[in-house]
DNA sequence: TTGTATGCGTTATCAT
DNA sequence: ATGATAACGCATACAA
């Protein structure tokens, strides 16, 4: 039986090294590299560390002189407490975690809400990075950055980066031209996603529907906007609401005044299934027949669009395998191919039965 | 205007002082100790490193020096793609999210899927943890133990840590007296969680039925064997069934046979509420009436139970709450009180209208 | 096959 | 107020 060094002092790979009357070096060899000493003593010394209590060397050490940590930053564009509750995100973070957990990777997850002051140099830590929306003045985003470090982003796209994004365009025309082809003399509404710059449900105005931009939301809104044109219909900016966040809360107030508005929608496009969810319960509140009075489409395919009560029509993005394929890029350094995924347009109950 | 090191060779405070003309202690100080320096050489050299593109101090260097990482870990019992699909523990972790935000903490997830063998050794890196759920022998949760950081234990219990759990028996027993007194001839089914070691949804044996055990599951299963005996009723274990992980996918399975079953339960107590959830959509296909020829009631009050038709009639307990106390327990040192939250029995539509 | 010595980037102590 | 230096725990080149 060894002796314990005393229990307060954390064991280190210099004081085990004097227990066992070894250098460090082999003891090192023994965690690290077992081809550097024989199969024998590579045993004696781990069942030795073992019994002392000793794990391993200490990560924090090992990453200072390897240069290398193991851990792989998911960056947010948001506020973590409010990526838990979105289920899209926990999708793509599902996916994140199964090939992590395969390849030995650990997951840390950086908000943005980092301020700019209070830097806690957090970035130098991982090995590499997911970066997810847009990183508007982020100032996390530009350190990471800076790091040069390998980076992947994930529904926008930065020059030199690795990136993984579906065509929303072409996927919300897609959507939108199969709800307008069902409707009857269309009155319609759209329950945009994060629109404009704004903390609060509202509509927007004229002048914001022709500011044009690159953001996944934007995109939507001109997929669903061509097809409105191609229909010969015709929607005004008072009938597209704003809503900041994708939450059940939000989405309730808008679906709320949308379907209080004269004349009457009937026919809602959605940015997400969670607003598509809302607008279904307020549908059912007043009274509305869905499909047969009011046609509803969604975005995402969140498992909960097959469970609703009619059960919704959207458009899938698997966003479970944007994940995985993000987290898959940057182990095996894929880091320059740009990726856009296939949707598909999911029929089920909520314009046609 | 100041030369800037080759592109590739990242920074440091070492290199950066040769730029500046200064030492190394000095340009620290800048970033740490603002008191060590005049204000004017503060500014100056912070916007000479600015320049430079020196975001501050590499948090591993500093870590291995000053033993601190800003970094808490967050233990799961499971893996973490299972983690993110659950609604309960999205919550939780939302809870978390929102003080370790405020305070500047960063956020690790750990899940127990590490092997014994490639230990990584990022036990060393956290200055506490979270540790959420039994760790049945989980050789990650043994080293957590041993580097002697502060831990807070969720839902379950470990001598010396602070900890925060809720009376699982008594609020299981609440809620089934609630719904087992509102059902004439009741016949009782009870759809158990993680209630014995198999990753099959299956029923349980009179054996298994007898084997208690201290975990969250057992508890609820005695509150609700309470209010049987209580009730004067009864149940035999080919009613019990075991559900092994908190998706809708095997608590749809569980659900289907629990109502394929004759006689047909007419009263379901369920573990979670995405159980109850998978029995009241399953109940539907059927054209079973609920609440009127089958009671149902959860477990947890995730956002979604106020939301399914009819409402679920369930026990609440704060799941963000758990969260947010678990971290700012561990934030500002509380670490020897045993926390128990209240539950409150909510009732909705699936007992009584 | 095993041991010695250096440096990874930082902070804190101690001089100056 | 500022600078030199040691130590944090480890991995590796190199010597033995």
């Amino acid at each position: 039986m060894l002796i314990a060094e005393p229990k307060n002092k954390p064991l280190t790979l210099k004081s085990v090294s004097k227990v066992l009357g070894v250098s460090t070096a082999t003891i090192s060899n023994a965690f690290n590299r077992p081809d550097q000493l024989s199969a024998k003593l590579r045993d004696k010394i781990l069942k030795q560390c073992q019994e002392l209590g000793y794990h391993g060397p200490n990560l924090t050490a090992r990453t200072l002189r390897k240069g290398e940590s193991g851990v792989i930053g998911v960056l947010l564009s948001d506020s973590l407490a409010y990526y838990f509750t979105d289920p899209v995100a926990n999708q793509f973070l599902t996916g994140i975690a199964e090939v992590l957990e395969k390849n030995h990777k650990q997951l840390l997850m950086l908000s943005c809400a980092e301020s700019t002051k209070q830097t806690s140099g957090i970035e130098t830590l991982p090995d590499g990075f997911i970066v997810y929306g847009t990183q508007d003045k982020n100032p996390l985003f530009e350190r990471v950055l800076q790091t040069n470090k390998p980076i992947v982003t994930v529904d926008f796209d930065t020059d030199n980066y690795a990136s993984i994004n579906i065509d929303n365009q072409a996927a919300a025309k897609e959507v939108a031209m199969y709800a307008l082809q069902h409707t009857q003399n269309a009155n319609i509404a759209i329950l945009g996603l994060r629109l404009i710059h704004s903390d609060r449900v509202c509509r927007i105005t004229e002048d914001e529907l022709y500011n044009e931009g690159e953001s996944v939301s934007r995109r939507r809104l001109t997929g669903y906007m061509q097809a409105i044109n191609e229909q010969d219909l015709n929607i005004t900016s008072d009938y597209i609401w704003h809503i900041p966040h994708n939450t059940y809360e939000d989405a309730t107030k808008a679906a709320r005044e949308a379907l209080s508005t004269h004349p009457q929608p009937n026919c809602v496009l959605c940015m997400s299934d969670v607003i598509a969810g809302a607008v279904l319960a307020i549908a059912r509140e007043k009274n509305i027949q869905v499909p047969q009075e009011l046609k509803v489409v969604g975005f995402d395919d969140i498992p909960e669009a097959s469970r609703t009560s009619p059960a919704l029509t959207t458009v899938c993005q698997k966003s479970i395998e944007k994940g995985r394929l993000a987290a898959s890029k940057l182990v095996k350094g894929e880091l320059t191919q740009k990726t856009i995924l296939p949707t598909a347009l999911i029929k089920r109950e909520t314009v046609e039965f």
